[in-house]
RNA sequence: GUGGGUGUAGCUCAAGGGUAGAGCGCUGGAUUGUGGUUCCGGAGGCUGCGGGUUCGAAGCCCGUCACUCACCCCA
């Protein structure tokens, strides 16, 4: 029996990893132009920490979370999500005395039992970012701007930015029970789901994706209506600076985030390029969580990124070149041992060298060389040994030099630089 | 958790009851120490696994596992 990885757990291959680089290095680039920190927080926590954030109704909580048993007895889980964590930690750590705002990112794995599918893993990873201790619409803004431009500058295709208000939480219990007023004469017509929902998470009906739903619930009254005058006052800020920063978005009546713990604005960028799990980035206020967890009252902001999902639709142009590649072509008694050390000595300096130890012809060693896309071979026989030289051979137009070995480095650092010629 | 699709060489796929194939890749060669192109050769498979039908199964039937897409839900 062959061991293979678990389902919906992925390996990133060696061919994958230069896109995965681009894509985390720009976010920690852009994170840190936007003022933010990182930070590391564990992979596992107390059971308790998520199911009291994320709420224990949700599915993630209910059952999506790989959970287990440490040696003492102690509920864990491996995080299905960073917010919890990054609001532990900065808890824990009194963060909030240091700044009176902190504003925190991180990239790293999370872990949901889901049935894996287009665009969604058991183990995937994710770039978010929180802010604490203001409630200025303006962050909002700012979080929203920072995912938009990490989208563009990667040149993601088919944007849609959708914008929606959920209030606090008691204009949401208001309107929870206006909608539950308005659905229940017609309750029997809706799905299945729908019918459970109207229990366990009302709110979500206006999210079912059964077309019938959808028009049941079409003239039924909005988030938006119900909202109180500053949540309403909160959302038309946030409205105005999208369009101060020029930045496109759609409201979403419907838009109801899966974490019980949002408030005000919650937001969410698709792609029509992906499959069913079109969703790249979301995000929203979570204004109540820092004292639910225990905390004062703290204001926040954040979202989080599918990096699986982002890198599903980077297109290859962004990618950069692969550093220049110089291979060394030792053969014979006397050239082996004199390309080995070369071999050392270049890498030493910082110029990217290989070699093939099997190859122990020279054309052995030039189509090795080929096919490690080399820019040129230096080709050290018994007979450049000899002399103390070494021939360097141009892969791109065949022209050969002979240099004295000790010139080498310089000679290829000069063409490196110029990413010319070397002759 | 529920449903659909697919499992044949390292990869992409043929063969639809009668000896398991191609392309790409890998590897060796085409006279002396010069790569990519071309030409010739080679390796590599219990056709996912188990059972059944049959003289005979990669192909049909049943089961099972895996992968995949979708529902649910989410990034």
């Amino acid at each position: 029996m062959k061991i293979r990885a678990i389902k919906g757990i992925k390996d990133i291959l060696p061919e994958h990893m230069t896109k995965w680089n681009v894509v985390e290095q720009s976010a920690h680039r852009l994170a840190r132009c936007f003022g933010f920190s990182e930070i590391r927080i564990p992979t596992f926590e107390q059971t308790q920490l998520f199911a009291r954030s994320i709420g224990e109704s949700t599915d993630v909580v209910e059952k999506e979370m790989y959970t287990f048993q440490d040696r003492d007895g102690t509920s864990l889980t491996l995080r299905p999500e960073g917010t919890a964590g990054v609001v532990r930690a900065y808890l824990e750590h009194n963060l909030a005395t240091q700044f009176s705002m902190r504003k925190l990112y991180y990239i790293g794995p999370m872990f949901r039992h889901e049935r894996p599918q287009a665009g969604r893993f058991r183990q995937f990873h994710q770039f978010g970012v929180e802010v604490f201790g203001t409630e200025d619409p303006y962050m909002d803004v700012e979080v929203i701007s920072l995912l938009w431009q990490y989208f563009t500058d990667l040149q993601l295709p088919e944007l849609t930015l959708y914008i929606n208000s959920i209030g606090t939480p008691d204009d949401r219990q208001q309107y929870i029970s206006q909608l539950q007023t308005y659905v229940k004469p017609q309750l029997q017509q809706f799905c299945e789901n729908c019918q459970r929902r109207f229990h366990t998470n009302p709110l979500r009906i206006l999210d079912c994706k059964v077309p019938r739903c959808n028009t049941l619930t079409e003239k039924a009254p909005t988030l938006l209506e119900t909202l109180s005058d500053t949540s309403r006052k909160h959302f038309t800020h946030v409205q105005n600076g999208l369009k101060l920063l020029e930045i496109p978005y759609t409201i979403h009546h419907r838009l109801v985030r899966g974490l019980d713990y949002y408030s005000q604005t919650t937001f969410e960028i698709t792609s029509s390029h992906l499959g069913a799990q079109n969703t790249i980035g979301a995000g929203g206020r979570y204004d109540g969580l820092v004292k639910n967890l225990g905390g004062p009252p703290t204001p926040a902001v954040g979202f989080a990124v599918g990096l699986e999902r982002v890198n599903i639709l980077v297109p290859s142009a962004v990618i950069g070149d692969t550093p220049p590649l110089v291979v060394i072509a030792g053969f014979g008694e006397k050239g082996r041992p004199k390309g080995l050390k070369l071999l050392t000595r270049l890498r030493q300096t910082g110029i990217c060298t290989d070699a093939d130890f099997r190859a122990n012809s020279l054309k052995a060693h030039l189509r090795s060389a080929d096919k490690l896309g080399a820019l040129a071979t230096i080709i050290i026989g018994d007979e450049e040994a000899q002399k103390e030289v070494v021939i360097i051979r141009n892969m791109q137009d065949k022209k050969q030099v002979e240099v004295p070995i000790a010139l080498v480095p310089d000679q290829l650092k000069i063409w490196i630089h110029q990413n010319g010629n070397i002759f």
